[in-house]
DNA sequence: GGAGTGCGTTTCATTTATGAAAGCCAGCTT
DNA sequence: AAGCTGGCTTTCATAAATGAAACGCACTCC
């Protein structure tokens, strides 16, 4: 009979070691005094001390019971802390991981709600989801994996944009960052005229702007960067699907659909 | 079903949501699978949250219980710090009451036991025994109370001491301090011829050590202080009994009683 | 000094919790 | 495709916990 004892029971004991006695315990506690007079018993079974002196005015404290009690006195912090922190509900995250341009284009336009939070997390590998370090991936094809969940939300075209008609040559991703198909189309067509380099997206985006050459972009983040106008058709070879991907199960959880519906709707209603 | 959950009920999902699943989890926390899943399934209802998504791979948290679980994920280090401070049995203190000589007498005496340890505490009133502020107490009469247990211990008799036969004059406690029975003697008596004053006995001690002048002791406390000697037969009218006290319940607190038991060998062995 | 009060424990019927075994399901292996 | 494996849930009999009521005890009040 030597159980390590519940947590719960060494708060008990202190409320009850605070409280004088089991009466006072019982009114704070909410557990009737023949329990909690069983459940000093037990425990003081289980540590092999005697904690409590039992006289006519209540529960007093031993040497050894003063000692323990002075280890678990906060305790009782501890336990509203939690409850008030169970109370609150805060509002849960939803770990988003897209591209760039995506990334972007969806912060512009998800509204701020207060039943789920979204938390764009970077995309390193393409197992995130499937290793469940997010709930939400946007990617350009239709997975394959059988656990994934996917529905497609729009066609995605590339052009070249520029800040003027004049501008000439091209501004590239530099050589050490990751090579999207964009990149390798780029410099596969036009590596000979590149004028500057960056080493993301979002800084190619404001070489272009500077003028300093014709960038390649998906036309729905060129809308949000008005002072780029296209200066081609679009790219026949860079055109892909967009596919919005979750874990399978993912789904049943309600802040997890929320978001998926938010943003289908996003990606839907926002043509080409 | 909107109960506050238990707490160890709380540290049974940082387990299962650490573990990836119930198996994981029966396997660390020894509980058995079926509980397990009953128990995370109260707790959602009672959170009215659902925390988990059932997978056949696992227990996968959702937005919601990856966010309980950053709250509650320190509760894994405060349990393992509970189970150790449990398994460790410091020694208790056992809190003594007594007057400036007789502390020092015993705190001279008490041999090192790992049973328990002494702590003197200051006997600022009379009722420290009776409201629990002490174990243990050294009073100069039988108490009154019944619900003291006392044992008689020695007779006290005090003398005049001084450093050589030829200091003259006495030094007495500062009329601001707290005047005991001797010092009422004294002022009685040598009022009129008090070299010098201090706040504590033990400073009267010292200022007739340095020959200031003779000094009122009870004999025990004298035996410490071999520089001074005795300079008077003992003084009729301030000797009286010697009662060790405690709680009669406390008796039943084995380090109490060992203290109880030791101190009074001391109290009893030593004569005078 | 006898009734009253406050407190803790026991009794006992009821409720609740527990785990072994069986069942079930999805994915993996052969 | 049949069998296997790992993991969760359900079933069911058993064990444990719970609180109302009764009891016992020491002190207090009149």
């Amino acid at each position: 009979m030597k159980r390590t004892p519940a947590i719960d029971d060494l708060v008990l004991f202190v409320q009850v070691a605070q409280a004088g006695g089991l009466a006072g315990a019982a009114r704070d506690s909410g557990i009737s005094t023949p329990t909690l007079s069983r459940k000093m018993q037990t425990l003081e079974q289980d540590l092999g001390r005697h904690l409590f002196l039992r006289g006519p005015r209540g529960y007093g404290l031993t040497a050894e019971g003063r000692a323990l009690l002075a280890d678990l006195a906060d305790l009782i912090p501890l336990k509203t802390r939690l409850s008030q922190l169970l109370q609150q509900d805060q509002t849960p995250e939803v770990r988003i991981t897209a591209g760039s341009w995506t990334a972007a284009f969806l912060a512009r336009r998800i509204p701020v709600r207060d039943t789920w939070a979204p938390a764009f997390v970077e995309a390193t590998a393409r197992l995130d989801i499937a290793r469940r370090g997010a709930d939400i991936g946007i990617r350009n094809q239709r997975p394959d994996q059988p656990w994934l969940a996917a529905r497609r939300t729009r066609q995605i075209s590339y052009r070249l944009y520029a800040r003027s008609y004049d501008v000439e040559g091209y501004v590239a991703l530099s050589r050490d960052a990751a090579q999207p198909p964009s990149a390798r189309w780029l410099r596969d067509h036009h590596g000979d005229d590149i004028r500057a380099t960056a080493g993301s997206v979002r800084l190619l985006a404001d070489l272009a702007l500077a003028g300093a050459g014709r960038v390649v972009l998906p036309c729905f983040a060129a809308a949000d960067l008005p002072d780029l106008h296209p200066v081609s058709d679009p790219i026949t070879d860079l055109g892909h699907e967009e596919w919005l991907v979750s874990h399978h199960e993912a789904r049943h959880d309600p802040p997890v659909r929320a978001a998926l519906d938010q943003i289908a709707t996003i990606l839907t209603k926002t043509g080409t």
